[in-house]
DNA sequence: TAATTTACTGACCAATGAGTCATTAATCGG
DNA sequence: CCGATTAATGACTCATTGGTCAGTAAATTA
């Protein structure tokens, strides 16, 4: 918290005079913002503080933000956003065998969210989406959909093809999905208290582990059981 | 809320006049911030508004709770420590082959906590540890280390029996539980707004089926390909 | 260097909400 | 029926904080 500062990031110096940087402003504060938000949650960040991590002062950030609202909804469109188009084209076309799809792509993006900054927006979604129900819609249109017809459909595909049994689709995605995202749920709350003796999950590794547990359980076998219930439904067809 | 006071008959009509119940109050006013707690979180929750819930005024909550913040921490502690006690001993001396146990056992035990209103615990734990510090060490010590110690132990029996393939411990009891975890937060979260199209998850299906598709990834076959990586560490060893 | 523009500041205001306490009214004992 | 006891109330205090704006100083231009 105290430690000299490498001139990097302009976070707040000891007391640099007064700067002119109106463009690197926006940036920064939505950085310092999602820390707090975070880290203490929506209600209880003083605007003042995002501020002053941010190396301004209250009036600059009302400045760039016309109120603390508009500032929460900046900072989750932000970092969903640049997110979102990088993946939805990562996996539109693959062809082939699905599951060393999954363990090759899957694997490291989840990783790569799981240890950027853009990891803490789930926490941050899933405390405050009740209280601001424009953000509901916006996360469910613009990232839950988009990610579990993706993964539906790549799943689907392996069922259809004869490399997985006929599992309930939406019930597999969640199983593959959900883990991830309270990993990343995890990280900013539980994980963040420095707990003695039990050390933290192995993020890195669960990711990689857990895919391949999910994989093995949806590989058609010859031998073992077969599947306790058949097919549920249509399975997915919403988002093309 | 403009209605006429009744003035002989006790009829019940809508206001009560005054009531003395000593007894009732704590319980109801745990309820009503539970519930309020969880759907707005605790700081954008005015303490006036909790006590309106349970039907009493606001020096009636302060009669009964020092402050909001021991409010709280009689929250999560009632709705935890209730469900710790029937859990533990509900799974300590199981004998013979791990998969039914799990799936007798684990997925009601699931689905009663996903109906149940202590299921918004999670979500309340989640958002707030990281401003109540004592949570943290209740929440590590009572919930997850003994829960994280139960179902590992019994992943680690059925490896040592033959019935499981020798995966990394830790990893399986995240794949298994994380889901159920998330499941409830999600349920309180982005679950409880209206989403069109998108009809929600089918929770106690889900449940079934998770436990089902991981422990299908679990058992040992003969066939298919070995495990990707040997055991990683000692395994499981707290708690007895 | 002087004049002009504008990014930035922080004292200030109004609203909010946690916590208090003098007062009110159920309930009980006699 | 009459105090005595105490559960319950809600108007009040006071610290906190979102948001404003008149003023300051860093750049820019002439």
């Amino acid at each position: 918290m105290s430690s000299p500062r490498p001139s990097s990031h302009p976070v707040a110096l000891a007391a640099a005079p007064r700067q002119r940087r109106k463009d690197a402003r926006p940036l920064e504060l939505l950085e310092a913002a999602l820390a707090l938000f975070v880290e203490k949650g929506y209600a209880s960040t003083r605007s003042e503080e995002v501020a002053r991590r941010a190396g301004v002062s209250k009036g600059t950030l009302y400045l760039y933000y016309p109120s603390k609202e508009e500032l929460l909804k900046a900072v989750i469109t932000h970092y969903l956003s640049s997110r979102i188009a990088a993946t939805t084209e990562a996996l539109r076309d693959v062809q082939g065998p699905i599951s060393p799809v999954l363990r090759e792509v899957l694997v490291p993006w989840w990783q790569q969210i799981y240890a950027s900054p853009a990891c803490g927006t789930f926490k941050l979604v899933i405390t405050e989406v009740r209280n601001f129900p424009e953000l509901a819609a916006f996360y469910a249109r613009q990232v839950v959909e988009p990610g579990h017809a993706l993964v539906g459909t790549l799943l689907q595909r392996g069922i259809d093809t004869g490399e997985f049994r006929p599992v309930d689709v939406d019930s597999a995605v969640h199983s593959l999905l959900l883990p991830m995202v309270m990993l990343c749920t995890h990280k900013h709350s539980l994980g963040a208290c420095a707990s003695p003796g039990s050390h933290g999950i192995d993020a890195m590794r669960f990711i990689a582990d857990h895919v391949d547990l999910v994989l093995r359980g949806l590989v058609a076998t010859s031998g073992a059981g077969r599947a306790r219930r058949p097919i549920k439904s249509p399975a997915i067809s919403r988002i093309p």
